[in-house]
DNA sequence: TCCGTTACCTGTAGACCGGTAGGTTTTGTT
DNA sequence: AACAAAACCTACCGGTCTACAGGTAACGGA
């Protein structure tokens, strides 16, 4: 069964650099990219540093796997959102909130110069606000219920989502996310 | 000249250590805490990172300090404050991209594990919301245009302004900070 | 003028870091 | 059974990091 070994192989490989990967997200979220170091990355798959190595050839293209894999995450069903859909994505988020920090530390540093992240987060937030346009265009048409098009509501809208993040990651007694998130949605539509 | 040469010293003293802070925090906005170095720091202010540690016996030391400047630097009105002088502070940082990218890098830094920042942060932010409650108070009475009360605004009003930095840092020349903001106030009170 | 303090310096310890070189075991193919 | 490739290891290199130890020169007060 030649094809099917040779098929079994791959997927094993791949499913050791997925591992790889989520282990990666672990520790990014615990001490940031620049903090983040091979070995501890290694040591959580049972592997040694250089061992790592062989499936991710640089520190980079680890994290070129990371920032791709949030991208498969969150690429898929952006034109389908629905205004609603947004306050159940920021309510999973919440029970989230490994990932929610790893990101969160990731674009914190990613504006600092020649950081990796950088191009891909810039590019991520043009994207991202596009998709928003659309969503509140799909809701509201040209002109939202206060007067603002949907192209100067979107930065506003991705601005709340992450700077809520960070309020949360910080302090989740003090931030209930979701609902805050839902009292913005509040004051888009509803006057 | 007793006084005046005792002062003379302690002044140049802590001349230096402004010098070194502001340095810092330049090396902070380029490379965040974990990735500046106490050498590049000191290389700014024409010290070897040994003399640096004269001023600042450990990296946090520095740290600290950092912190604490920013704290003199904004506390100072906060009670003064009013809406539309909220809008003037923004289009003020955007004059300012250093700054904001300083404390936007430290404060992605912050949510990892035992930063030393994250108390600070953490501590802030209660203070701040705080503060843009009693603004909005102040401004809209216990009931917003919107029917949102100060409490539940404020942690919106700070998540804007902290989202739309980071878009702005990423692309300046898609993100106008201050405009989207100015927007952000009209929702609030407008309808 | 003497003397203590402040402001630095050189030297170095000790720990990690990412990455390379090269060998060895495991695995799948033929 | 033979072989090739993939997976993973040990050993190591050069670099960087914070911090400590100890010395020196300048300065200001008595």
């Amino acid at each position: 069964m030649p094809y099917g070994d040779a098929m079994n192989a791959r997927v094993r490989s791949e499913e050791r650099r997925a591992e790889i990967v989520r282990a990666a997200l672990e520790v990014i979220a615990e001490r940031g990219y620049r903090g983040a170091s091979l070995a501890a990355v290694a040591e959580r798959v049972g592997l040694t540093q250089q061992g790592l190595l062989h499936h991710f050839p640089t520190k980079d293209a680890l994290l070129v796997a990371v920032l791709q894999e949030r991208d498969q995450w969150d690429a898929l069903p952006t034109t389908r959102w629905r205004m609603d859909l947004l306050a159940s994505l920021v309510e999973y988020n919440a029970m989230r909130p490994a990932i929610i920090q790893t990101f969160s530390a990731l674009l914190g540093e990613s504006v600092t110069e020649g950081h990796p992240a950088r191009a891909y987060f810039t590019e991520r937030y043009t994207r991202v606000r596009a998709s928003m346009a659309e969503v509140l265009r799909a809701q509201y048409g040209d002109r939202l219920p206060n007067g603002l098009t949907p192209e100067r509501t979107a930065p506003l809208l991705v601005a709340v989502m992450d700077g809520l993040q960070y309020q949360w990651l910080l302090d989740p007694e003090s931030v209930d996310m979701p609902e805050a998130f839902r009292d913005f949605l509040r004051l888009l539509g509803e006057d």
